[in-house]
DNA sequence: TCGCTTGATGTTTTT
DNA sequence: CATCAAGCGA
């Protein structure tokens, strides 16, 4: 009985089928060789698996992306599947571009950009735009990002006098959430202790309803249950595909059934070993929930690994293997075994960042520039330790990239012009409103503001209400308002109703985003108020601000192309739901503002010619690396409290982060471990790298890259090998071929001191480093590396203009594009900077290093390129969709040659090239359907006013072609002569070295953008307190 | 009551 | 470097 149960389904359960491809037909027929070209057995039979519930799980870089991209580009082309009737989910969006960009590849132009592709949370809130009316969200919610969270959760806490830490707090809503227990629910069951929490999570929820807003977590729950209650909605889906399952927490597994309530085809990709995101609720379990829910599912295992070299996956196995829980599993090679791993002991932090940067040199000089910048990433467990890396590379003029970190979207002064946007996009976001109620400055108090809010509480009203009706006179306010209050208020009134009237102003009156922008930025005269906010600071916050200009500009533009960011927004029609057009300007700036929220980093599609100038390092955190792949990848900190984190709860967890970074690797891997950490503490290295035997599968010292080994390197990453005459000659004349500089043991060079080394962590180590220490003696100190950045420079790496250019790019002269502006304020800094470092020679009092920089980031790839108009076929209306795709189509042959590997899995992030003077030069705009929007020509081109400002300000400022010239120059921070001892720690010193200057590309998450190799440098180092010797300021040390 | 300065404080990972 | 509390002058 059983079986007949489990068997009649059975058939029910497999995809209608057009083609039903055995394994013999696999690779016959003709239009599917494409698509399966490139795959192995197991990939193909899981890309044409006729399963509905398929799981195919896999180790790292075994292919799952990619088998998933091609089981997508399969349902559409050989099953016929409507690419609109599909929903792709991925768990960041850089993965949804990534994967976009590649199903573009298999299935041709425009079919891509029909599916329903994107993190999770996109998804749901395109539902919830669409039909969120039915369950009584209003049509203009907003995403509460966790500034805003948070902002909520501290006012509640402190109004109501609690003790809760809402940090703690907030994450403890977010994971009852997750498991979709409400405030209500919670209240029911809290045992009386929680009486506190119970409260703050039912204000909360409250707060979040008053100001429209929902949270990242009520974007899944209520899509779920806008999908629950009228499933019609989700009547169309075909398939659903998920990338990286074992991180979807339950409201989002739910989702996935929700979605697939239909047709219950769902294909998910993961891997167990890889699941690191635990911490916000991701559960494992799915995977077992997905089985029970999809009977019969599927479950495909690959095998092969593509990704790395053996050595590497060797010892990532060796690491994961420490966990017993785990079921035994094997990753297998596909490439040769290659260079053993490295795991390298170095004194200090600021030695480790040193010796990475030689590392970098030496194994692209070696390999006679096989490796190109782009090759390499350093990936952190937290973005903190990022400091003395990024100053090395900078000091050295390798450009690099952060990922991760403050983002550009977080900086007050761009926050501050955001929280406006959002106040004209929707009044009734109270901690918009609150945060700049009175910044800049209005002579609206703090005690006003809190007669404000309350009586805003009492009258269950939003805070907006409260003071329009106060200054209209309305009613006569419970909070009795100073005179200048009163004006202040007023004025910001005023301010927010012409903004909205001009949003909403009809056919040329209409203004775009960036145009409000504008206003804003004039009528709130926020250069004053930055310029006295912020006077050390001035020039970057002035050119985040030109950079949020910019980017608002960027999607103007894009939306002056028309319909491709309709087309991202809208669903396909279905019979009988009535779905919310969207086409107004007002919703471009919800858009707008939803994506800023959403994307915790934006990148922008590089174009296909990446030129040597955009090569970069990148420097990330493991998590945001996840899915992706380098060449050469370096995972510095590598002591207990870094990784495993001292904060973390989940050891398992930690280590699976490692495995995952380890796994990025394709041909070289670095581990490093500092003996002391920035703190001055001593540190222990990793236990995941110290257990007993694993030793064995680690190198002490980095690669000797002899040509065969820079053969194999060629080999595992399908490039060509170099020239063997060319790499005798890069060793030959290179300074310091081997990794000698720094002792095997983690001890200064040539100082025989080694008070650190006592006993605990070394025990083990003693055999594997004994008989190599002595090889201290040799180092007669040559020059460090890193230095080469500053030398001649003939021998190392000269291809590399890049690494360079940092230092002697010159600005272009006459552009006024925001983005060049920023350039010229941020060479302003450079001469500033300048000037702080001769002030510090002189008095070489041990200078504490301040905190990184900001980045800037594009929300433009939300609405694709800004492309100029091509021949593009005119696009089928795209609010009311027909069945525009013949399915006759033939796909489109790929561009002909798909390079057989991805040298740069990071490419899409660059931007670099969207500065470049053709986006500078805003597309031709071509006249749009939507009749509501108003065209801007020339949306990049600098008002004169800000024009004149900022000339101001740069003649004020000592000519700045100087500080090019010196960065070109010989090392000027210590004498080139110096040591490298030197930067010993001098006891009681507290200091390390000063540094020298910021380095140039610093992007972070977000940031995906131009600052760009080009600028000299803009941020700023070891700045803070004593940057400013000219100013009053400088008295204080001596 | 407001605006500004000063000093003390603190830092995982991200949709 | 950001945030926050405390304190002072207007
Ligand atoms: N059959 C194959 N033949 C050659 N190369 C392949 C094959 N399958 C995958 N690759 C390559 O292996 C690398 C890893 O692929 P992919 O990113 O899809 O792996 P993954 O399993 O998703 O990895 P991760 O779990 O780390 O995200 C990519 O460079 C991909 O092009």
């Amino acid at each position: 009985m059983a079986w007949t149960r489990e068997f009649a389904p059975r058939w029910s359960r497999l995809l209608p089928e057009r083609v039903f491809p055995n394994s013999s037909e696999l690779d016959a027929t003709n239009s599917m060789d494409k698509l399966l070209d490139g795959l192995n057995r197991a990939q193909r039979l899981a890309v044409t698996s006729p399963s509905l519930a398929l799981q195919v799980l896999a180790p790292p870089g075994s292919g799952k992306t990619k088998t998933l991209t091609a089981r997508v580009s399969y349902l559409i082309t050989e099953r016929g599947l409507q690419p609109w009737n599909i929903i792709v989910c991925t768990f960041t969006v850089k993965a949804a571009k990534e994967m976009k960009e590649r199903i573009k590849g298999l299935v041709g132009d425009g079919l891509e950009k029909k599916l329903i592709l994107g993190t999770f949370h996109s998804v749901a809130r395109r539902f919830l735009v669409s039909y969120g009316n039915l369950i009584g969200i209003e049509k203009n919610f907003g995403i509460a990002d966790m500034s805003d969270s948070k902002a909520i959760i501290t006012r509640i806490i402190k109004r109501q006098g609690f003790s809760i830490e809402p940090g703690a707090a907030g994450a403890r809503m977010s994971s009852l959430k997750a498991k979709s227990m409400s405030a209500e629910q919670y209240a029911i069951t809290r045992k009386a202790a929680e009486q506190e929490f119970s409260a703050v999570y039912s204000e909360y929820e409250e707060a979040l309803r008053t100001s429209n807003l929902l949270d990242y977590d009520d974007l899944l729950l209520r899509c779920a249950q806008l999908l629950r209650e009228h499933p019609q909605c989700v009547s169309n889906i075909e398939a659903v595909l998920i990338d990286e399952f074992q991180d979807t927490n339950s409201v989002q597994f739910e989702l996935m059934c929700l979605f697939s309530r239909f047709k219950k085809n769902v294909t998910i990709v993961g891997d167990p070993d890889q699941s690191i995101y635990g911490w916000r609720n991701a559960e494992i379990k799915n995977l077992e929930r997905m089985e029970k829910r999809f009977p019969g599912t599927d479950v495909i295992h690959l095998e092969e690994n593509y990704r790395s070299a053996g050595a590497i996956l060797q010892s990532a196995q060796k690491v994961i293997e420490q966990d017993e829980s785990r079921p035994s599993k094997a990753l297998k090679p596909t490439f040769g075994i290659g260079d053993r791993p490295v795991l390298r002991k170095l004194p200090t932090a600021d030695a480790e960042a040193k010796w990475l940067v030689s590392e970098i040199r030496r194994t692209q000089a070696l390999s006679a520039d096989l490796l190109k910048f782009n090759d390499f990433a350093v990936l952190l467990r937290s973005a903190a330790v990022s400091r003395h890396i990024e100053s090395a590379l900078g000091n050295s003029g390798i450009p690099y990239r952060m990922v991760g970190g403050t983002k550009f979207f977080d900086r007050i002064e761009v926050k501050m012009i955001l929280d406006y946007l959002r106040i004209i996009n929707q009044p009734d976001h109270n901690d918009a409103l609150l945060r700049v109620i009175n910044i800049p400055t209005r002579g609206v108090g703090d005690v006003t503001v809190k007669g404000l809010i309350d009586e805003a509480e009492r009258k269950r009203s939003s805070l907006w209400k409260i003071v329009l009706d106060s200054v209209q006179g309305k009613t006569r306010s419970d909070t009795k308002l100073s005179a200048q209050a009163s004006k202040g208020l007023t004025d910001l009134v005023n301010l927010v109703l012409t903004g909205q009237k001009k949003l909403t102003g009809k056919d040329d009156q209409q203004a775009s985003p960036f145009d409000l922008v504008e206003y804003l930025i004039k009528k709130l005269e926020l250069s004053k108020y930055l310029q006295k906010r912020y006077p050390d600071d001035y020039e970057t916050r002035w050119a985040n601000v030109e950079e949020l200009k910019a980017q608002t500009a960027d999607l103007t533009a894009a939306m002056a192309q028309g319909e491709e960011f309709v087309e991202e927004e809208v669903l396909p029609e279905i019979e009988g739901l009535e779905q919310r057009l969207i086409n107004a300007n007002e919703d471009a700036l919800t858009l707008f503002l939803a994506n800023i929220a959403l994307s915790s980093e934006v990148q922008r599609k590089q174009d296909e010619n990446p030129d040597e100038t955009q090569q970069h390092v990148t420097i990330s955190t493991i998590h945001a690396a996840k899915g992706l792949e380098w060449p050469v990848v370096f995972i510095p900190a590598c002591y207990e409290g870094s990784i495993p984190h001292s904060r973390a709860d989940d050891i398992d967890e930690e280590r699976r982060l490692l495995y995952v970074g380890m796994t990025r690797a394709q041909a070289l891997l670095y581990l490093s471990c500092p003996n002391k950490n920035s703190q001055s503490g001593e540190t222990t290295m990793s236990h995941f790298l110290t257990q007993r035997g694993i030793g064995a599968f680690f190198e002490t010292q980095g690669p000797k890259l002899y040509d065969d080994a820079v053969n194999e390197l060629a080999r595992t990453l399908r490039r060509e090998k170099p020239d063997l005459k060319q790499l005798i000659e890069a060793r030959s004349g290179y300074e310091t071929p081997e990794d000698t500089h720094y002792p095997l043991d983690g001890t200064f060079p040539k100082s025989e001191n080694a008070r650190w080394d006592q006993g605990k962590n070394i025990d083990f180590k003693e055999g594997l480093y004994a008989n190599k220490r002595r090889r201290t003696d040799d180092q007669s100190g040559g020059p460090m590396v890193p230095v080469a950045g500053f030398m001649p420079a003939s021998k190392v790496t000269m291809q590399n203009p890049a690494g360079f250019s940092t230092a002697s790019m010159s600005i272009p002269p006459k552009i006024t594009t925001a983005a060049s502006r920023m350039e010229e304020l941020e060479a302003v800094q450079s001469e500033a900077r300048l000037r702080d470092i001769d002030a510090r020679k002189a008095a070489p009092a041990p200078i504490k290093r301040s905190k990184a920089a900001q980045g800037s980031a594009n929300i433009m790839s939300f609405f694709g390129k800004p492309k100029v108009a091509t021949d593009a076929a005119p696009h089928p209306a795209t609010l009311t969709r027909t069945s525009s795709v013949p399915e006759t189509q033939i796909v489109p042959k790929p561009p002909a040659s798909m390079p057989r590997y991805v040298s740069n899995p990071l490419n899409d992030i660059s931007n670099v090239s969207s500065r470049d003077p053709q986006r500078n030069a805003i597309p031709p705009t071509k006249p749009i359907q939507l009749p509501n929007f108003k065209l801007r020509t020339t949306p990049l081109t600098t008002k004169p006013t800000t024009t004149k400002r900022v000339e101001q300000d740069v003649t004020t400022a000592p000519s700045f072609s100087k500080p090019y010239t010196f960065l070109s120059s010989p090392p000027p921070p210590e004498p080139p002569s110096s040591p490298p001892d030197q930067e010993v720690i001098r006891p009681g010193g507290g200091g390390e070295r000063i540094e020298t200057f910021r380095p140039a590309t610093t992007f972070h998450a977000t940031s995906v953008t131009q600052v760009g190799n080009k600028i000299g440098t803009g941020r700023r180092l070891g700045m803070g307190r004593s940057f400013k010797p000219w100013s009053a300021r400088g008295g204080r040390g001596g």
